[in-house]
DNA sequence: GCTATGTTGACATGCTAGTTGTCATGTCCG
DNA sequence: CGGACATGACAACTAGCATGTCAACATAGC
């Protein structure tokens, strides 16, 4: 039994309380928006990575699609996000963030970022650097993991 | 804008997916037992720090003390878990794992550590710790945030 | 001791994020 | 051009939580 197997439980003792207690601080800076927290990060993702098809956005946000469609409709009525045409495909748009979204967005991120500049004194720079290391390469191979052991998610 | 804010926030980033694969893997995982993910937490907490009242496991597993309960009801009702009297407490009794339990326990988490070996395999010793690290002063961080913003969670 | 204040168990309710399932339509490739 | 696959649209459904409330009990301060 390797000593970084048993370290890297922990890893995932601490994801759970993590993801709990962030979402529920961003929620409380999302108290007197419009936005929810999911229909924050389609847009952050259009955002960064620029207009996307639903599907694509599903698969880089690890969500199914028809919960990204829902997200993008919700984002669509609030005037945060549109559809493009899409030259490579009649009938899947492309998804982007209007101006108000992008605004939203730029406005949402700010706030977040001071908050965590003070979080983040207390860290060094180089441990974070390593965790984002450690975090992506999990996504990657429970990714991998799963896909072999439920058949389902369509895929992909 | 200090660079390690911006990189903490690429942590934030990946924290859900995680997340949410780690939830698939692990439900995948339990399929063909009788515990669930949450109840499973429980029964790992007292089987590692020993016997606990509920209000104490809701604190350090960042749920609220009604969501332990329903926990516990149900691993008692598995067998799992068993309540002890509290020599501290007339009517707080101390949560166990019972032998049942402890063996489910340690075959679940063997399994887990063997897939997890093959995870850490493509990973650095060095990494691992330094993103415990990071993640353990997030949930500390967080904790006191979320207190601050959210005056509910009956304040701890 | 006795009362004020907090803690715990027990139960009920509601919500949010996400999945699964299905079908019709559209797209790609042999 | 035909079959496999991708996409949009809609509809349940679920799990995992929080919230709210109350009575019973426990603890501390007087």
């Amino acid at each position: 039994m390797s000593e970084t197997g048993a370290e890297l439980y922990e890893v995932f003792r601490h994801i759970r309380p993590v993801h709990q207690l962030s979402a529920r601080v961003v929620a409380a800076g999302l108290a007197h928006r419009d936005v929810s927290m999911p229909v924050r990060a389609v847009i952050e993702h259009v955002h960064d990575a620029g207009p996307r098809t639903v599907p694509q956005i599903a698969r880089a946000l690890w969500i199914t699609r028809q919960g990204v469609q829902r997200l993008v409709d919700e984002g669509k009525e609030l005037g945060y996000l549109e559809a493009r045409p899409n030259p490579e495909h009649k009938r899947s748009h492309l998804i982007a963030a209007t101006e108000a979204g992008r605004a939203v967005y730029a406005s949402l991120h700010d706030e977040e970022l001071t908050r965590l500049d003070r979080i983040a004194a207390g860290l060094d720079a180089g441990d974070i650097n390593a965790c984002v290391r450690v975090l992506a390469h999990l996504v990657h191979e429970l990714g991998a993991l799963d896909a072999l052991l439920t058949p389902t998610m369509e895929d992909q």
